[in-house]
DNA sequence: GTGAAAGCGCTAACAC
DNA sequence: GTGTTAGCGCTTTCAC
């Protein structure tokens, strides 16, 4: 059998519930017997049982506090599935989930959300924001109160943020190339990229990657454009068919943002004359939908589901000690094609 | 607070572990109070906890018996991966497992195996077998005697299992074709397909759903050959070489089994003259170095870790009641390209 | 600062 | 066939 709070305790001859306290950072305990216990936990390969505690402390729930910009965006629905399969997976087990959905990035809002979470009781924070010094700050500030923060699906390295769940942009944006280079190599590669906003660091890093990567493949290629969408529907329309009147030599389109992609569709069925190659991001209903059709060839999608269920879980392991500090879970790069959807 | 035992207990009018045994299905409880009580929980929505449950009864660990033809087989590794990540999630939820490896697929010595597997305690297992009677029978045969079977990447449809954890061959075939149209349109397609054995069913599906695809996307295509490389190296090279020379004007090759493709591999450098555009099935280390080399670019995977991993946890479930009856559960069919690898 | 003990939900052993 | 109870590992009062 593996070893017990109560095997600690007779080996280093105080009581059970000092040993509790000791290996659960409370400071009541004297620094000596605290560090010896430890030490001694650490020897023995003591590994804490989730049953006992989550028995035990289950009045007292670890509250999750979820801030993240679904409204109106189907982007996070999947996102918001795996948390519900992680919360069914770990509901018994201590953990439970307080959302805060918002519309739009503002940080400002972000940040009152984030304050309403921590006088509902919250004190750990799941968050899915844009760089900005106020959430920086807030990040930084949360973990000095020994509360944490994981970052979802957008990082903000050099905060003292737990860790962060998410895609590989750049990653994202070689293996488009790569289907790019796959599938069009016999012709001049005359390219259209379309991404959300251009000081978008996930968009900009899929385009740097995407560059890169043709060019690691010695491509043909020629990048006749890069527009910005504003990943709404109707400009990323308007952008789209402007640069096809100018350009109409484009036969390749890569739109790095999945916001706006009804937009893209509208523009291509307009010009079908033109036969074009069509990679996009990301996979939400509409997409689905032109793929389906045959309006566009490959969606690069990044696991959105896994991210939702694996913030969830890393908070799980992270409060029952379980394995060691919480790295960053990067997620699958998966390409899909129209028979993934039938 | 949810349901417990107590609540049941008391909305009923018996004690609590009446309550319990009828829950359980302990026959030791009359038909009548055990009825009205599980209709009680019904309406209660009583949920068992898992944690309260795994304390209990810890020292009634549920073994499951997994017998897999794993030994000198590299495909098995991200199963028994899985298999070890969820028991790390649930070794101390009163889940442990017993692995009997195999060299081979003979179903005497499979049976031979589950034997042993019985006589040291497991009551829930775990099978990778062909199609045989011997193996249907032993699968209805545990299930008459109340254990569980869950069948894992080849299903036995028909048989009393529990559920299936596997791949959707077709589907495999029909993306392997998707990526064959999407890259060679513009050519004249002579296919040459390798399979391990014709009868095996997993290959036969995937070679239908290409071949299907293929013609559900009016590609010009001629399949010039299917070969057996009876899943060894060598004889998969050899019948490869013998098809490149007979047809030199094979310009795509479909692997459509996981094994002998370091064969597949040496065949294709040997004639590097011809241009060949190759996709092959299942991520083990020789295909992702044959991809790493731009021998083959593409591999249809099976999502192998996951299904090591679910194998488990359906059982976990099944044995906390947590769901419904166990559905199969199949695993994505994932595209993989030199990127993913790098 | 530390020990003793109650109790979380559940199962199984023991009464009757 | 059913009630009673000990105890699984752990946290958290309540004493001292």
């Amino acid at each position: 059998m593996s070893v017990t709070l109560k095997d600690l305790a007779k080996a280093s001859g105080v009581s059970i519930g000092t040993v509790s306290r000791a290996l659960n950072d409370k400071n009541e305990v004297s620094a000596k017997t605290s560090e010896r216990i430890r030490q001694l936990a650490q020897e023995l390969g003591y590994i804490p049982n989730r049953a006992g505690r989550a028995l035990s402390s289950q009045k007292n729930i670890n509250f999750i506090g979820i801030c993240i910009p679904s409204i109106n965006s189907p982007f996070f629905d999947d996102i918001k599935k795996g948390i519900d399969q992680a919360l069914r997976e770990f509901k018994d087990l201590g953990i439970d989930v307080v959302i805060k959905e918002q519309e739009g990035w503002d940080p400002k809002q972000q940040i009152e959300a984030i304050d309403q979470l921590i006088s509902s009781g919250c004190k750990a924070f799941v968050l899915c924001s844009v760089d900005s010094p106020l959430i920086r700050n807030k990040i930084d500030e949360l973990e000095a109160q020994g509360m944490a923060v994981i970052l979802l699906n957008n990082d903000l390295p050099g905060t003292k943020r737990l860790c962060f769940v998410g895609p590989d942009y750049v990653k994202s944006g070689k293996v488009a190339a790569t289907m790019v280079d796959k599938c069009c190599h016999n012709q001049k590669m005359k390219i259209l990229i379309v991404v959300g906003y251009k000081e978008h660091l996930g968009h900009k890093n899929r385009v740097d990657g995407f560059i890169s990567e043709l060019q690691a493949r010695n491509c043909d290629y020629q990048i006749v454009d890069i527009i910005e969408g504003k990943d709404q529907d109707i400009i990323t329309q308007q952008v789209t068919m402007k640069s096809f009147l100018a350009h109409p030599e484009i036969n390749i389109v890569y739109m790095a943002t999945g916001s706006g992609v009804s937009g893209l569709g509208a523009a291509i069925i307009a010009d079908a004359e033109h036969k074009r190659f069509v990679i996009a991001c990301d996979e939400i209903y509409t997409t689905k939908e032109l793929v389906k059709n045959d309006i566009v060839d490959f969606v690069i999608c990044q696991s959105t589901q896994t991210q939702g269920y694996q913030v969830i879980k890393k908070f799980h392991d992270y409060f029952n000690k379980i394995g060691d500090d919480p790295q960053d879970y990067i997620v699958d790069t998966v390409i899909k094609v129209k028979t993934h959807f039938e």
